[in-house]
DNA sequence: GACCCGTGGTG
DNA sequence: TCACCAAGGGT
């Protein structure tokens, strides 16, 4: 019952999203990784963007790793950039596709619920995925269990998408799990009015327990130097642990008297992880870095903040 | 399992 | 304004 009533909600309802629909394992391994952790309205447009860009696999995997970084430029989790440019990579030297969820596994940056998003979607391997929509449905639907068991653990959510999963439509039930989550199950105040499994749930939306995380300030403070319309850029260390490689302007040094009397160019607020940054722009002078034409910098692998404030230069300008 | 990695939409 | 947090993976 619930499979029927969730595909049917599904087949009726789903959003339309430029992956949907697609057929080509690379294409919805794509939007797999860019869909982590990053919410569908930011990787709508990038999506489309990165597929016209490295339409196949082998277009990506020919690409030089600072071209996809500038592709992948503002989504954040930088990693995953490189460990897509990699599967694809693998991919092409494999010489076919991985077609079941423990050969996907394999790839860089495909873990486990990737591995099965893509071979269900994609293959119809009847795999079940878990993901945090699935565990906020599953923690709502039996949480008159959970109350005297206790949490639901990790290794338990898979077990019980596995037990609810479609075998039939793999893809589509899966899919739908991650809707209903997305648009009706939502963590603030779920719409159970519209919901397709209302009778089958036991909490009928009962909120979980929020949870506050601490979150750090810091100050930091960049200089602006232009020079014949163009803008001096730095690059972040190799090793670094945070956007390694990735371009941004350089710092200010804060022992700097006059900058720190000066009056800012720009002030604006940025988070990273788990860092709330101020940040304030100065105009510099400095020289040490790389000279970047304002015209073609967006062609670069900039940061988010580094993007965030070019744009805002931009549009004051 | 805990911790780290980015960003921007949202209420 | 500001806290929350999203179709996770790697270590």
């Amino acid at each position: 019952m619930f499979r029927q009533l969730l595909l049917a909600w599904y087949e009726k309802s789903q959003r339309k999203l430029p992956w949907r629909g697609a057929t080509d394992p690379y294409h919805i391994l794509v939007s797999e990784i860019m869909l982590q952790q990053t919410r569908v309205a930011v990787v709508e447009e990038r999506y489309r963007q990165f597929i016209a860009q490295f339409p196949s696999a082998e277009k990506l995997a020919r690409a030089k790793e600072s071209t996809v970084l500038a592709a992948w430029s503002g989504l954040g989790y930088y990693r995953r950039a490189r460990a897509l440019h990699g599967a694809a990579k693998e991919v092409v030297r494999r010489g076919f596709f991985p077609r079941t969820a423990p050969e996907l596994m394999e790839l860089p940056g495909v873990g486990r619920y990737t591995a099965a998003a893509v071979a269900s979607i994609a293959f119809g391997e009847p795999v079940a995925v878990v993901d945090g929509n699935v565990k906020r449905v599953i923690d709502r639907l039996i949480s008159h269990k959970a109350a005297d068991a206790g949490p639901v653990e990790e290794k338990q959510y898979w077990e019980i998408a596995g037990q609810l999963l479609d075998r039939q439509s793999p893809g589509d039930f899966n899919q739908a799990m991650m809707e209903l989550g997305a648009v009706v199950c939502v963590p603030g105040n779920p719409l159970c009015a519209v919901c397709p499994v209302l009778e089958l749930c036991a909490s009928r939306g009962a909120l979980p327990q929020p949870e506050k995380a601490a979150r750090k300030k810091a100050i930091v403070q960049y200089s602006l130097c232009l020079k014949n319309g163009s803008v001096l850029l730095q690059q972040r260390p190799q090793n670094s642990s945070l956007m390694p490689g990735m371009w941004e302007l350089p710092a200010c040094s804060e022992n700097n008297q006059k900058r720190q009397t000066s009056q800012p160019l720009m002030k604006l607020m940025h988070s990273i992880t788990t860092t709330d940054y101020s940040v304030l722009v100065f105009a510099g002078n400095l020289r040490k870095g790389h000279w970047v034409p304002l015209k073609n910098v967006e062609r670069s692998a900039l940061t988010g903040l580094t993007r965030k404030i070019l744009r805002k230069l931009k549009e004051g300008a």
